[in-house]
Order: C-alpha cells, then structure tokens, then sequence
DNA sequence: TCTTGCCTTGACGCCGATGTCAGGGCCTAC
DNA sequence: GTAGGCCCTGACATCGGCGTCAAGGCAAGA
C-alpha cells in the first residue's frame, strides 16, 4: 500500500504520515523507485497514533504504545513502558482538570455577580424613575 | 512611571506591557523623549489583564474588561460586553471540562485494563511455573 | 567624557501537529 | 511524447504570549 492509500484509509493525509515517521512511529519499507510501502498493520497502528493524539499524547510519548502493538500485544497500552506513560499523562490532565475546575469556578462566579450587580443597578433606577 | 517599573510592579516584563499596548489594552502617554508614562491606575488594569489571562482569556478577548474598568466600575466583569465574554468562554471551559472528563475515563480504563492484563500474565506465569 | 542603565523600535525564536508550496521524479494512458 | 496523477525531499507558515537580541537614543553620575 502506497502512502496516499494508507492516508485514505486512515482518514488522514500523506503529509501527516511522514511526520510519524521522521517520529519514528510509522516504519514504513521502500519500494524500488523510493516508494513509501506500507503493510496492511500499519492501518492498526496509524488508528492507534490517531486515537493517542486526540487523547493530547505528544508524538514523543506515543512510541511506547506502538512498540507494544508491533510487540504482538492485543491493545497498545498493556506494556509497561506504556502503562508509565499513560500514568504520567494521567496525572497530568488531573492537574489539567483541577486548574479548569478552579477557572470554570471564578467565571461562573463573576457571572453570577455580574447579573446581581445589574440588578442592583435596575433597583437604583427603579428608586429614581420607578418602574 | 516608566514602563520598567510598572512592570516590576506588576510582576511581568516591559516586553509584556508593549504587547499589551499592541493590542490596546494599556495606553500609556509619553514624556517628551518618548518614553512611556504610566499613572497608578494602570496597575489595576496590567493585574486585571493578566488575571483574565490567567484564566485562559485571549488578549483579544480581554478588551471588554478593561475598557470597562476605565469606565469607572469597580469591577472589570459588571459590563454587558464583559459579560458576554465571560459567557462565551465560560460555554468553552465546559467543553474543554467534558472533553478532558471523556480523555480521563478512557485513560483510567486503560490503565485499569493494563493492570488487569497483567494480573492475567502473572497468573499464567505461576500455572507454568508456581510462585 | 565615559560608563551605566534605562528607554525606543523591529524582528526573529519557541512549541507541535499539520497544511502547503516548490521543484523534481516515476508511471500510465492517450 | 505528453498530460495527469501519484510519489519524493525540503522548507516555510500557522497560533499566542511572550523571550530575547540588535542597534541605537537619552539621562545621570564619576
């Protein structure tokens, strides 16, 4: 499989599948004319690159995950350098999700004052032109 | 005040405070050598521009807030056009909150099916070898 | 006067995943 | 042979809030 297929078939694009590979994550062989070749595995692997990067795994923490892949694991994540990795970047959206607690508090605090502010407001005119 | 010590004060860099004004969101006048001069009040409006950013605010969301303290309220947020910011952005730190919720589930799942995984390797490892 | 330290504007660097363009080769159908 | 469609490498652009460097002006003390 040429590389514009595999992007096809992955929902993505050549210029994208080149990135993994200077990344090390996609190894694809060469066909005579400079070809990039793909097997028919490496679809598996590109879905599971995919789904990490959507996940806010960086390119540099993926690797783990796909040497297990290739390793024959049935799921990438089972390998311990994989489990290390997935338990760093855990703990890094918990702190993710404190800080966003801790805005989506304030704004909806200021909100909250915002509108009490604008009540007193309209009291204060009502005082002066009664409503 | 120059901008060297406004910046100090406010904790941030001259770098910081030509950025800001970039964007219009401080107006310093100038001496006749060119230099930027600051009053009091500005240090209010940096606090308050670096807060909101704090907050995951835009500098081009920002405008609203600090036009609005300039107005002579005693809070940056109590102004209609303020007030749809913080809406609007408070609508975009729920999604951000439920995408990351989704990412965490599916990161703890994994982990948890990791562990298991591992659980079940141990188990087979001491059937062919006991432990 | 020379140094020191602040100020000015302008411009490039960063980070990360990807788009996009440039310049060129390979292959197939007409 | 030539047009079109795929492939190749290399490199610059994107976004945002700055850091940082360059080249130079201004002010004040030794």
């Amino acid at each position: 499989m040429l590389i514009g297929e595999l992007a096809e078939r992955a929902g993505t694009s050549p210029r994208t599948l080149r990135y993994y590979e200077e990344h090390g994550l996609v190894r694809p062989s060469r066909d005579a004319n400079g070809y990039r070749q793909y097997d028919d595995a490496e679809l598996r692997v590109v879905h599971e690159i995919r789904a990490l990067l959507a996940d806010g795994f960086g390119v540099d923490d993926i690797k783990p995950f796909v040497d297990c892949l290739r390793a024959g694991n049935s799921a990438a994540h089972v390998c311990p350098d994989a489990v290390a990795v997935l338990r760093r970047r855990l703990a890094e959206v918990d702190g993710y999700l404190a800080r966003l607690n801790d805005v989506r508090r304030r704004l909806s605090d200021q909100l909250d004052e915002a509108i009490e502010h604008r009540l007193e407001d309209q009291e204060i005119r009502c005082l002066m032109n009664p409503c």
